[in-house]
DNA sequence: CAGTCATTTCGTTGTTTGGCGAAATAAACA
DNA sequence: TGTTTATTTCGCCAAACAACGAAATGACTG
């Protein structure tokens, strides 16, 4: 029930959800969340190994997208309830607006940033 | 999220497919399960609260069940997802033979062996 | 090829959770 | 009314888990 655990995190949930408005790097959802990167790095770790996220690295960062339309049925229909039942909450609002934010922003900025 | 939450647990999950054959009392899932009745009786209150499973008091017995089509869409879709993701699984099939010989049995005879 | 940098892994800590048995509850029964 | 009985609630313990900082990794850069 790999799947079923991943999505029992609320923290992780939030993560499925911001990346529907694109694929994004560690330290941008770090940003996002407030949380420590190795925290992040584990819930993200959790997603991937559940085939509910992808990865992808390129220069020095490693982004992280939802799966296409090739994933498997119990993960695609999994994505397709969390996105539907649970996208339109308050919380999910609140992160859209941030990451608007963050998007804007350059990336080695927001990691300098991170590092002090 | 107490949805997610409830099906984070797998014996939880596996009372949600064993729903799927109708409903059933507290002690026939706790003889299915062979857990403490007071496991047993915290994981449906779990189950219950997240809206997917509902509960019916008749003479001696409280049974559960799964909720109609009236159910919140979340919920519906959530059930349904576990329904088709997760039936087919091989501990599905070995729940369901069990179930098969204890809805045979007597209420009051397998309330009685559990007591003893 | 040494240094910088983003991410991951590791070890620890505090909290949450699943499990049990015992006590409480509430309904049927005698 | 007092007793039996199915279920729930409570208190406890052990295992699982989220969070952090520090150390390791592995890739680009000067």
């Amino acid at each position: 029930m790999a799947v079923t655990k991943a999505l029992s995190d609320p923290n992780r949930v939030r993560m499925l959800l911001a990346l529907l408005h694109g694929e994004l790097c560690v330290c941008q959802i770090t940003e996002l969340f407030g949380l420590a990167t190795s925290t992040v790095s584990k819930h993200l770790s959790i997603l991937n190994q559940a085939g509910l996220i992808l990865s992808r690295k390129t220069e020095r960062w490693v982004y992280y997208r939802l799966p296409d339309q090739d994933a498997p049925v119990a993960v695609r229909e999994a994505l397709d309830w969390v996105h539907k039942s649970l996208a339109k909450t308050e919380a999910a609002a609140t992160d859209g607006k941030k990451l608007q934010k963050i998007l804007k922003a350059d990336l080695a900025e927001i990691c300098r940033r991170q590092r002090c």
